[in-house]
RNA sequence: GUGGGUAUAGCUCAGUUGGUUAGAGCACCAGAUUGUGGCUCUGGGGGCCGACGGUUCAAAUCCGUUUAUCCACCCCA
């Protein structure tokens, strides 16, 4: 709320977007700790790059026919006439970034993770923001399936350590590379052609772009039609073929349980051969909780050397509502461990230097700044769950010593005003 | 971009067939014999009833428009 000459207008957080004030920060912290140590066991390395970039990187990055580039960008002109673009999604920015770098030259496999926020024009609803967080992971220069596999168990390490594991389904697909999928595409081409008069308008003009894409239309009509389309495993070349049995192995052996489902496609275009998706039922609409695969043409596509890569996207929003639709809570941060009231404006600058020493010695100690009465400030104290209370009067002052009382079991017991000699109280 | 629901205090919501100065609970602040929290009691601040326009003697209430929000489609995390 602001007053501008008499008229007091609202300002509120473009739509679409969220604030997350102190009550609830200690969710998003628990979760990206969580998120990073996970990351981190799996020998992933934290990379930052910018929230803006040239937009011709997402043109070519994520395909210039998908929705996310045709509609959603938030996109603008800077004062240099250079065409600019939030970030719609991460894995083309670490490509661009590794490149830039001469990916050729690093170690392989080059294993890095991000946790960074998106931006989409999108029509908001549950689990969907016009600025979401994504937590993403992407490794390059493996082109075994061992690589796919050990992603995949990543994101179902860190579900499981969220306690996601019993709420979330993971479906994983293989759509085949650049030899075999058009030999798919053709099938299904030919399957849908015969039968343009049983699906809607969307999917007419999918059989002309990218016809894959009707497998996933929610229309009834069409969803009875694509359950009799060619599947596309059907049609995967030996190598694809082999590469998809081998992940499917190696998901077994970790005992890391999944669903076959052919009408898993991502809406990116750089995606190659292993697809998957992690799904949360409780949770709407946008279920999606972790989704990605494997693009081994990005790299190129984007003017790197020829290197095969993977990677996943997890919306942290999405990451919380799951947790919450589950019951599950984080902890909350530790309480102040000692209040000190003080009384009177003599008792102010004893009261700031105690405080200043003992959070020297790393203890949560708070004191008035508000200039309230003793009453105030026990209730206070209370509020903030301190453990300790000290009150701070001309008297105690005058004797260098005052009362240290538990707030749990109301006890007070004698205490010297000396930093040192109060810390040692505290934490005997 | 398409469709539906909802807009009253910081939060959750009442508000009778249009009728005086718009309510409750929680939260916040201050008191209940001068320096000690939780329980209880008392009091207080805070809303032009989302905004604009219309009908009416009279609108939070009826009508229209708009904005926001929620949900679904599309797409995605």
């Amino acid at each position: 709320m602001m007053d501008t000459g008499g008229k007091k207008i609202k300002i509120q957080a473009p739509k679409g977007t969220k604030d997350v004030l102190p009550d609830e920060s200690y969710k998003w912290q628990a979760l990206e700790a969580a998120l990073r140590e996970s990351a981190e066991l799996f020998g992933y390395g934290e990379i930052r790059f910018p929230v803006f970039e040239h937009t011709e990187l997402f043109l070519r990055g994520i395909g210039d026919t998908t929705d996310v580039v045709q509609k959603e960008m938030y996109t603008f002109e800077d004062k240099g006439g250079r065409s600019i673009t939030l970030r719609p999604e991460g894995t083309a920015s670490v490509v661009r970034a590794l490149n830039e770098r001469g990916l050729a030259s690093q170690a392989m496999p080059l294993k890095c993770y991000y946790i960074a926020p998106n931006f989409r024009y999108e029509k908001p609803q549950a689990g969907r923001l016009r600025q979401h967080h994504q937590f993403g992971a992407e490794c390059f220069g493996a082109e075994g399936p061992g690589a796919d596999a050990e992603l995949i168990a990543l994101a179902w390490f860190f579900l499981k350590r969220l306690g996601l594991s019993d709420g979330v389904a993971l479906n994983i697909n293989s759509i085949g590379c650049p030899e075999c999928r058009p030999v798919y595409h053709t099938a299904l081409r030919d399957y849908f052609s015969g039968k343009k008069a049983e699906v809607c308008g969307t999917c007419l003009d999918r059989l002309e772009r990218n016809p894959l894409r009707i497998l996933d239309c929610k229309n009834p009509d069409c969803a009875a039609v694509a359950a009799g389309a060619p599947k596309g495993i059907d049609y995967l070349c030996s190598e694809c073929d082999t590469h998809f049995s081998s992940l499917r192995a190696e998901l077994d052996a970790m005992g890391i349980p999944y669903e076959l489902d052919p009408m898993i496609v991502r809406g990116l275009d750089y995606y190659t051969r292993t697809v998957f998706e992690f799904v949360c039922d409780r949770l709407g609409a946008q279920k999606t909780v972790c989704g990605g695969g494997r693009y081994d043409g990005l790299v190129s596509e984007l003017g790197g050397p020829p290197t095969p890569a993977l990677g996943f996207g997890s919306g942290l929003e999405r990451l919380l509502l799951a947790r919450e639709a589950l019951g599950l809570e984080f902890d909350r941060p530790e309480p102040c461990e000692l209040y000190i009231a003080a009384l009177g404006p003599g008792a102010d600058g004893e009261a700031a230097a105690l405080c200043l020493r003992l959070r020297e010695r790393g203890l949560r100690v708070e004191r008035d700044l508000c200039g309230r009465g003793l009453k105030a400030q026990m209730k206070y104290a209370d509020k903030l769950g301190a453990k300790y209370v000290i009150v701070l009067g001309d008297d105690e002052i005058a004797r260098r010593e005052a009362y240290l009382k538990r707030m749990d079991t109301g006890e007070a017991s004698p205490c010297g005003l000396d930093a040192g000699e109060i810390y040692e109280a505290i934490n005997k």
